[in-house]
DNA sequence: GAGATAAGTAATCATTCGATTACAACATTC
DNA sequence: GAATGTTGTAATCGAATGATTACTTATCTC
C-alpha cells in the first residue's frame, strides 16, 4: 500500500505509432507533407502539430527532427529548388520537336502535381526580409535564372520574361482563381490566356484539398 | 478603516498618449503602419502589437478599432486595392506622349512609394485558401484585370502579360533582390531587365527598414 | 462649467504553439 | 538473448499573442 515512488508517470501508454520506418524514408514523407501545408497556410500560418499530423507523425518527432520549425521550412525550399532543377534540366536534355522554351515551361507547369511545391517557393520568395528565408530565396531564384541563360541559352530579357509567366502561375494559383473558373467568365479568360496548356492540371487539384 | 471595496484596481495610471486625435485621422495612420509590417512579415506573421507600435498606439486600440486581426487586413488589402485603382484610373486620364500601357507600368512602379502596399496585397493573393482573404484577393485581382481590358483595351494577353510583370515585381521586392544590387551582377543584370526604368525608386527603399 | 462622448491606456486572461523531457518498443548485432 | 541503437509517443512547459475588461482623460455641447 505504500506509495511506489515512480520515477515521474506511470500512466505513459504510448500509443502504437503507425507503422515504423527507416528516417531517411520518414523525412521525405514529412517534407511533402509539410510541403503541402506550408504551400497552403504559408510559414507563419503553419503550425508544426499541421505538418505532424499530415505526416501521420506526432508533433514531437517532427520537431526533433528537423531541429526548429524553421529550418523545416528552410528544408522544403531546398527541396523545392532541387525538384525544379531537376525538372528542367531533364526537360532541357530530352529530344523533342517542340521549342526548348515550350518545353521549360510546360516542366514549370507540371510540377503542379508536387502539391504546395510552387506555393512554398511562393511564400519564401516574399518573407525575403527574413534573414534565413530571404538568403535561400535569393539564391534559389538567381539559381533558376542563370540556369535559363547559361543552360537554355535565353537572353536576360526572354529569361525575365519567363520567369515574370512563373510568378503569375503562381499566384493564380494562390490566388485559387481556378476555383471561379466555372462561374466567373473573366476568372475563365483569364486563366485560358495566362495557362492555355495546362489548364486541365490546375483545375483537377482544386476542390477536394480546401481544408480550411 | 475599512476597505472600500474598490471595484478592481486602483493602480490605473493611464500613460499620457502621444497626441489626441480623431478616430478617422487615427485609423488612417494605423492602416499604413499595417501595412508596411504585414507587407514585410506577412499576415499569419504579424502581431497586433507590431502594427501598433509601428502606428504609435496600444496594441487593445488597434484590435478595438478594427475588431479582428484579420479584419485590419482585409482592410488593408481593401486600402491598397483602392490606392491601386485609382493610381491606373490617375495614369490613364492624364494627357501624355508616353504610350498608356507604360503609363500604367509606371504608376504600378509608383505604388512601390507606400511602403508595403504592393506586399500586402501579394501576402493576399498567396492566400486563396483563406475563405475571407481568398474571396477578397480574388475579387481584386479580376477588378484589376477588368480595368486593363475594358478601360485601358488591353487585349486579355496584353492584360495578362502585364499582369505578369507586376507579380515579377512584386516577387524582386519581396525576395529583396535589390539587397544585391551592389554585389552580385547577375542580381543587377536581373533587376535592370525586369524593371529598368524604376530601378532607383526600389533601391531608395532599401537598407534602412531592415526591421528584423 | 457640468455632463456626455470620444479617444486612449494598463492589466490581464485564455489559447495556442514550438520546444523539451521522459519514456516505450522495435530492430540489429554480437 | 542481452545489449544497444533507432524510431517513435505522451505529457508538459514557458512564451507569445489576440482579445477583453476596467478605467482615465481630453474634448465637445448645452
Amino acid at each position: 500500500m505504500s506509495s511506489v515512488p515512480q520515477i515521474i508517470d506511470s500512466s505513459a501508454t504510448a500509443a502504437v505509432p503507425a507503422t515504423r520506418m527507416p528516417s531517411d524514408e520518414r523525412r521525405v514523407l514529412v517534407l511533402e507533407a509539410a510541403t503541402a501545408v506550408f504551400g497552403q497556410r504559408g510559414y507563419a500560418g503553419t503550425t508544426t502539430d499541421q505538418v505532424a499530423t499530415a505526416a501521420g507523425v506526432s508533433q514531437p518527432y517532427v520537431v526533433r527532427m528537423f531541429g526548429t520549425k524553421e529550418k523545416l521550412f528552410l528544408a522544403v525550399l531546398h527541396r523545392a529548388l532541387d525538384t525544379l532543377m531537376a525538372a528542367f534540366r531533364r526537360a532541357l536534355a530530352e529530344e523533342s520537336d517542340v521549342p526548348v522554351h515550350s518545353r521549360m515551361g510546360m516542366a514549370y507547369a507540371d510540377l503542379l502535381t508536387d502539391r504546395g511545391l510552387l506555393l512554398s517557393l511562393m511564400h519564401g520568395f516574399v518573407l525575403g526580409s527574413d534573414p534565413e528565408i530571404g538568403k535561400t530565396a535569393r539564391a534559389g531564384f538567381l539559381e533558376v535564372y542563370l540556369f535559363l541563360k547559361a543552360d537554355v541559352g535565353m537572353t536576360p530579357e526572354e529569361a525575365s520574361d519567363f520567369l515574370a509567366h512563373g510568378m503569375m502561375l503562381n499566384t493564380l494559383v494562390g490566388i485559387r482563381m481556378a476555383d471561379e473558373y466555372d462561374t466567373n467568365p473573366d476568372a475563365r479568360e483569364l486563366l485560358e490566356t495566362a495557362m492555355p496548356t495546362k489548364l486541365g492540371l490546375l483545375r483537377g487539384l482544386t476542390g477536394p484539398d480546401k481544408i480550411q
